[in-house]
DNA sequence: CTCAAAAATGAAAACGATTTTCAATTTCAA
DNA sequence: TTGAAATTGAAAATCGTTTTCATTTTTGAG
C-alpha cells in the first residue's frame, strides 16, 4: 500500500510538501530497500540518480519521512544511524548485524503484552521497539 | 547479585581492570540508578565524589562496564547515549520518555519467539531488544 | 504560460558528542 | 619499596549532524 514510491511522494504532496528532484532521488532509495542504510549511504545511491544531490538535503529528506511515518530508524549495537522502510502495523524488525538485510514479522501478540504491562505499572504506553538482530542466512554461510 | 558496586568492582578486577577513583565514582554512580544517566550526567553526579574525574574516563569506564554486561545503553527517540544497569536474564526495559526512569520486567515466553523467528528466517540470533517507552507515572500526572 | 511568493536547495560553517593523543600520575605485583 | 604497565585528565582531533544563508526550484494565482 505505502511501499512504492509513488504513494510515498503523494504522502509528502497531501502533508504541504513540494516534490523536489532531491526528495524524489531519497524516495526512490529508501522506498524499495531491503537494507538498513545510513544518511551516507542514501547520499551515495540517490547521486547515482540524481548528482547534484547534497547530504544535507538527505538529513532532512530523512527527517520528513520520519515524521510522515514512512521510515524508521534502526537502533544497532554499532549505532542508530540507519533507516529502513517503516514496519506496517504490528511488525517488527529482524535484522542482520553484518549487512543491514531485513526481513519483518508479524507480532500482533505482543501488542497485548504491552498494554497490559503499562497498566501494571502505571505507565502511559507511548511507543515500544522490538527488534532482533543476528546473522541472515547469507552471511551466516560466508563465516564472522 | 551483580547489583552492588563491590561486585562490579570485583568484577572488573577479575578481568585485569585495575580499581581506581575514577572507575569507582562512575560504577557508584551507575550501579544503583534507576534512571538511563547520559555519559554526561554520570560526570556530574560521579564528580560530587570524585571531583578530579574526567569526563573522558566516564566514557572510558562505561565501555568496559558495557563489554562485562554490567550497564547497556538505552536507545530512545531522541538519542542512543544513555545507560542503565543491565538488564538480567529475560528481563525488559519500560522507560519514562521525560524523566529516564526505568522499569525492569519479565519476558522469558519472548525468547521461544525469537528462536522460532531465527529458525524460520534461517537467521543466526546473536541479540535481541525489547524496550517499551512512554510516562511513568510521575512525568504523567505532571501533564506533558 | 508567466511570474512572484514561498519552500527547498547545496555549500560552508558551526556544533556537540565522542575519540584520540600524550605526558603525567596511579596502581599493583614482585 | 619500587618500577613497569595501566590509567588518567586536558587538549586536540574527529565524526556525524545541524544551522546559516544566498541561490534555485516549485507551485499556484492570474
Amino acid at each position: 500500500m505505502s511501499s512504492n514510491a509513488y504513494s510515498w511522494l503523494e504522502q509528502l504532496q497531501i502533508h504541504g510538501y513540494r516534490l523536489t528532484e532531491a526528495r524524489r532521488a531519497v524516495v526512490e532509495t529508501m522506498v524499495g530497500s531491503s537494507r538498513a542504510l545510513t544518511p551516507l549511504e542514501v547520499y551515495e545511491t540517490a547521486r547515482r540518480r540524481y548528482p547534484a544531490l547534497g547530504l544535507v538535503s538527505v538529513y532532512r529528506t530523512l527527517e520528513v519521512l520520519s515524521e510522515l511515518h514512512l521510515v524508521q530508524r534502526v537502533h544497532q549495537e554499532d549505532g542508530c544511524n540507519a533507516y529502513l522502510p517503516r514496519a506496517e502495523g504490528h511488525q517488527h524488525l529482524l535484522i542482520c548485524e553484518r549487512c543491514g538485510r531485513a526481513e519483518y514479522f508479524q507480532g500482533d501478540d505482543l501488542e497485548a503484552l504491552f498494554i497490559q504491562l503499562g497498566q501494571q505499572y502505571g505507565y502511559q504506553i507511548r511507543a515500544h521497539w522490538l527488534q532482533i538482530s543476528g546473522l541472515c542466512p547469507k552471511c551466516s554461510a560466508q563465516g564472522l
